[in-house]
RNA sequence: GGGCCGUUAGCUCAGUUGGUUAGAGCAGAGGACUCAUAAUCCUUUGGUCGUAGGUUCAAGUCCUACACGGCCUACCA
C-alpha cells in the first residue's frame, strides 16, 4: 500500500503454450496463480504490463499443421482464435496476448543472436542426424521407429524399448523407418549452431545470478531451484553448449547469413515474452494504460522488473538459457522466476491422455463459476515447488463452506436489516461502533497483502477465512434478529445497536470482499455494487465506508457447487489405462512446451516396472512368505561369453545360456551386465555356471540392455573390498534349472 | 546407485531459531439459534507427528539408518 512507495513497473509474464493443441487445466493454474498476484499488484498501485503468447515455431506444429492440411501459420491461427474463451472464462487479466511467429519476434531473436555471436559465444559444427530422404528433411528422434535391436519388438522408438527395456540411439534401430513417411532415414551431416554455455564466463554468470536477490532483497529463485542450479552448475565442464539450429525446412525464425538454417523452437520461446511487449507497446495498449514510454525505454528503465511465472519442468531454460542469452546479448535480465508444480490428481499426474483430468473448456461449459476453480486452486497454492491434489470431495467442501457459507453468508444475513429498518443505510454514528470486527479485519490487511506479494496465497484465504468466522461469530452473539423484535416493539436502544452491529458486518464484508478481490475479481464487482461503491483498492481497506451510506438490495452473489457437476466435469474422463505409448508422444524433441502441464515429463512407465511389486507384501518384521519367494525366479544360468565392457571400470558383459529356446527353437542367450570385473578375469568365468534371477525386469544401461542379474556374495552392501564370490552350483546343474 | 523434496487427526493442510498438555478447516458426534440458498454459533470425538535408533534437561522440530511417494541424475543389477 503506502502512498509513499513509488508504483513499481512491473513486466510479467507466463510461459507461453505451445500452440498445438488446447488448453488444459495446467495451464488455467499457472494463469490463475499470475492473474491473482497481477491483480493484487494493481490493487496496490502498481503499473503492471502482463504479456503472454502462442509458441508457435518447431518441428511438432510444422508436422501437425501438414498432417491437418493447413499452414503452420493457419494452423496456430486457429489455436491463438481458441484462447479468449479460457482467458475470458477464467477472467484472466492478460494485457496482451502475442505470437511467437511474428516480425517482433523475428526481429529480436535475430538481434539477440547477432549480439552473441559478436560477442562470441555461438560457434559451428558439423554433427550427424537421420534424414528422410521423402520428406526431405532432418528427422527428430521422436519421429523415428523400428525394431529393437535387442528383442525385435517393432515400432519402437529411437531412445528405448518399451518392450525388453533396452536402451540405443536411434541409429542402433532395425529396419529404422520415418514415421513421418514410412521411408528409411540416412545418416546425413549438417552444420548446426551452438551456444556457448559451458563458457567460464556464462557459468560463472549463471552461479551468480542465480543465487543473488533481486532489488527488494528477495531471492530471484525458490530455494529449491536454486537447489537444482547448483546441481547443473556445480562441476566445471558439466554444462553442455546448447545445439540452437535447425535444418530447412523448419517452421521458425532464420538464422541470419546461415541460409537453411533456423533457430530451434526453444531459442525464439522465451523471446517471445519481449516480442509480446513490444507488441503491446507498438500497438498503444501500454500508452492506454497510462504508460508513455517506448518499449525500449521501457525496457532500459532501471526500475522495470521482469517476472517471469513458470511450472517446473521448464526451469531448467527459463534458469540457464534465458538469463544466459539476456545477458551475453547486452539485454536486461530477468529480476525473478517464479516455479510452480503441478496439479495431480488423486496423487497421479493429471494427464488427458490417462483419461485423468479436468478439462477447462468442459468446465465452462458446464456452467461451472470460474471463481470457484480460482478460489480452490489459490487455496491450494503456496510459493513453494510444490505439486498439490485436486479432489472432488476437497474442491467441494472448500468452495461451498468458505465462499458461500462463510463469506457470502454474512452479506446475505445482514442486508435483510438494514433494508427493513433502515433504508439500506449503514449508522452515521461510527462512534457507536463499540466491539469490533471491521476494525479487526482492517488491521490484517497488510498481513494479507505480505503473503499476496509473496505468493502464499493458500495461507492469505486462510488467514481472511478466519477473519470470517470472526465475523460470523460476532453476528451470533450479537443476535440481531432479537434486537429487531425489540426494535419493532419500540426499543430505541435496541434499535441503535441493531444498526451498528449490522454496520460493523456489512462494513467488515465489504473489507473481506477487498482482500479476496485479488482472488475473486467477479465476485469482489459484485460485492461493491451491491454495496454502492467504486471498485475498491487496497488503500480502501484503511478507509471505512461513509457514515450513513446506502447500499442496494441484496441478490445473492454465489451459488453452491452440486455434487452433479462435478460428477458431469469428471464423469466422461473415465480412467483409461491406455496411456504409455501417448504419454511418450508428449515427451517431446525437448522439453517443449508452455504453461507447464504436469506431463510434459513424463516418463515411460516402462522404465519404472520393477520397483514396487515384490515389496508390497513384506510383513513389519522384514519376514516375507514362501509366495513372495516364490515370485523370484533363480535359474542354473552357463556363462557362454563374458567381456570386458569398453568404458567401464566395474562392469561385465556375461552371455548366458538360461536355457531358454526362441519360436523357433533356437538357443536363446541373455545378455547380463555384473559389477564384477574388479574380482573375475573374464575369460575364467567363460563355461561356468552360476545363479541367475531371471524375472528380473530388464534394466536398461548406458552399455545396454541387462536382462537379468547374476548373484555373488560380498561383506557388505556396496563394499567388495572384502572379495566378491560368484555362486556356483554343485556338479550336475544344468542351464535352465529352476533354483527353490 | 547418488542427490534433492515430501511422509503430522477420516480428508486437505499449519506447525517459526528444538521448550509448557501437537493446531486449523472440512467431515463425524452432541447442543444452540433462526437473520441467511439447512447457511451460522458453541461444545466435543479423533493423532505413539512414516519406522527404528541417537543427541539433549527437553524433538514433529537436530543427527543416522530404513520404508513409502515424487523429481533430478547415474558405468547397480
Amino acid at each position: 500500500m503506502t502512498a509513499a512507495t513509488p508504483p513499481r513497473n512491473l513486466f510479467v509474464t507466463t510461459a507461453l503454450p505451445y500452440a498445438n493443441g488446447k488448453f488444459h487445466i495446467g495451464h488455467m493454474m499457472e494463469y490463475i496463480q499470475a492473474d491473482i498476484w497481477v491483480r493484487f499488484q494493481r490493487m496496490r498501485g502498481h503499473n503492471v504490463h502482463w504479456v503472454c503468447a502462442d509458441d508457435t515455431h518447431g518441428a511438432p506444429i510444422m508436422i501437425a499443421a501438414e498432417k491437418a492440411g493447413k499452414s503452420p501459420q493457419e494452423f496456430v491461427a486457429e489455436i491463438a482464435a481458441g484462447r479468449k474463451q479460457y482467458l475470458d472464462g477464467f477472467h484472466l487479466s492478460v494485457n496482451h496476448w502475442h505470437t511467437t511467429d511474428s516480425p517482433e519476434n523475428v526481429a529480436l531473436a535475430q538481434d539477440i543472436y547477432k549480439k552473441l555471436k559478436a560477442a562470441g559465444f555461438i560457434f559451428s559444427k558439423t554433427i550427424e542426424q537421420f534424414y528422410d530422404p521423402v520428406k526431405g528433411m532432418f528427422l527428430p528422434d521422436r519421429y523415428i521407429k523400428g525394431e529393437c535391436p535387442k528383442c525385435g519388438a517393432k515400432d519402437q522408438y529411437g531412445d528405448s524399448c518399451e518392450n525388453c527395456g533396452a536402451v540405443y540411439a536411434p541409429t542402433d534401430l532395425k529396419n529404422p523407418y520415418s514415421t513421418l513417411s514410412g521411408a528409411t532415414p540416412e545418416m546425413r551431416s549438417s552444420e548446426h549452431f551452438f551456444f556457448k554455455l559451458s563458457d567460464p564466463k556464462c557459468v560463472e554468470f549463471l552461479r551468480h545470478w542465480t543465487t543473488s536477490k533481486d532489488r527488494h532483497g528477495v531471492p530471484r529463485l525458490q530455494s529449491e531451484i536454486i537447489a537444482k542450479t547448483k546441481d547443473w552448475l556445480g562441476e566445471d565442464g558439466k554444462m553442455g553448449d546448447w545445439d540452437i539450429s535447425r535444418d530447412a525446412p523448419y517452421f521458425g525464425i532464420p538464422i541470419p547469413d546461415a541460409p537453411g538454417k533456423f533457430f530451434y523452437v526453444w531459442l525464439d520461446a522465451p523471446v517471445g515474452y519481449l516480442a509480446a511487449l513490444k507488441s503491446y507497446f507498438d500497438l498503444g495498449k501500454a500508452k492506454a494504460g497510462g504508460e508513455l514510454r517506448s518499449f525500449d525505454e521501457f525496457m532500459a528503465a532501471a526500475d522495470t522488473e521482469q517476472i517471469h511465472f513458470i511450472g517446473k519442468d521448464i526451469a531448467y531454460f527459463h534458469v540457464l538459457f534465458w538469463p544466459a542469452m539476456l545477458k551475453f546479448a547486452g539485454y536486461k535480465t530477468p529480476d525473478s522466476v517464479n516455479v510452480h508444480g503441478f496439479i495431480q490428481m488423486g496423487g497421479e499426474k493429471m494427464s488427458k491422455s490417462r483419461g485423468t483430468g479436468v478439462d477447462p473448456l468442459k468446465y465452462l461449459e458446464l456452467g461451472m463459476n470460474p471463481e470457484w476453480m480460482r478460489y480452490y486452486i489459490a487455496a491450494k497454492l503456496n510459493a513453494n515447488v510444490e505439486d498439490f491434489d485436486f479432489t472432488a470431495e476437497d474442491f467441494m467442501a472448500r468452495v461451498n463452506s468458505d465462499l458461500i457459507g462463510k463469506f457470502v453468508n454474512i452479506a446475505s444475513r445482514t442486508a435483510g436489516f438494514l433494508h427493513k429498518h433502515f433504508d439500506g443505510k449503514v449508522a452515521a454514528d461510527e462512534s457507536s461502533a463499540s466491539a469490533f470486527p471491521h476494525t479487526a479485519v482492517g488491521q490484517h490487511a497488510e498481513e494479507i497483502a505480505k503473503l499476496f506479494e509473496g505468493r502464499e496465497f493458500g495461507k492469505a484465504l486462510r488467514r481472511i477465512m478466519e477473519m470470517a468466522d470472526v465475523v460470523n461469530g460476532y453476528y451470533d452473539v450479537s443476535k440481531p434478529w432479537e434486537l429487531a423484535k425489540l426494535a419493532a416493539a419500540g426499543d430505541s436502544t435496541a434499535r441503535t445497536n441493531l444498526h451498528a452491529v449490522c454496520s460493523h458486518v456489512m462494513e467488515s464484508f465489504r473489507l473481506l470482499s477487498i482482500l479476496l478481490a485479488p482472488v475473486l475479481p467477479e465476485l469482489s464487482k459484485r460485492a461493491f455494487e451491491f454495496l454502492a461503491l467504486p471498485p475498491q483498492t487496497w488503500a480502501d481497506t484503511s478507509k471505512p465506508m461513509p457514515a450513513g451510506h446506502a447500499i442496494r438490495a441484496y441478490q445473492h452473489l454465489m451459488s453452491r457447487v452440486e455434487e452433479k457437476q462435478l460428477d458431469a466435469l469428471l464423469g466422461v474422463l473415465a480412467d483409461t489405462p491406455e496411456s504409455k505409448k501417448s504419454e511418450k508422444s508428449t515427451k517431446p524433441e525437448s522439453p517443449k512446451n508452455g504453461a507447464s502441464s504436469g506431463n510434459a515429463s513424463g516418463k515411460p512407465i516402462a522404465s519404472g516396472v520393477q520397483a514396487g511389486a515384490a515389496s508390497a507384501n513384506v510383513s513389519d518384521n522384514g519376514i516375507i512368505g514362501i509366495d513372495d519367494f516364490t515370485k523370484i525366479d533363480l535359474r542354473i544360468a552357463k556363462i557362454v561369453n563374458a567381456e570386458h565392457v569398453d568404458g567401464s571400470d566395474k562392469l561385465l558383459r556375461l552371455t548366458l545360456d538360461v536355457g531358454e529356446v526362441d519360436a523357433n527353437g533356437k538357443q536363446k542367450l541373455r545378455n547380463v551386465f555384473s559389477g564384477i570385473k574388479s574380482a573375475y578375469a573374464p575369460e575364467s568365468l567363460i563355461g561356468q555356471l552360476t545363479v541367475v534371477v531371471a524375472n528380473l525386469a530388464p534394466r536398461k544401461m548406458k552399455f545396454g540392455v541387462s536382462e537379468g542379474m547374476v548373484l555373488a556374495a560380498s561383506g557388505k552392501a556396496d563394499d567388495n573390498s572384502t572379495g566378491l564370490f560368484l555362486l556356483n552350483p554343485h556338479a550336475g546343474a544344468q542351464p535352465g534349472m529352476k533354483v527353490s
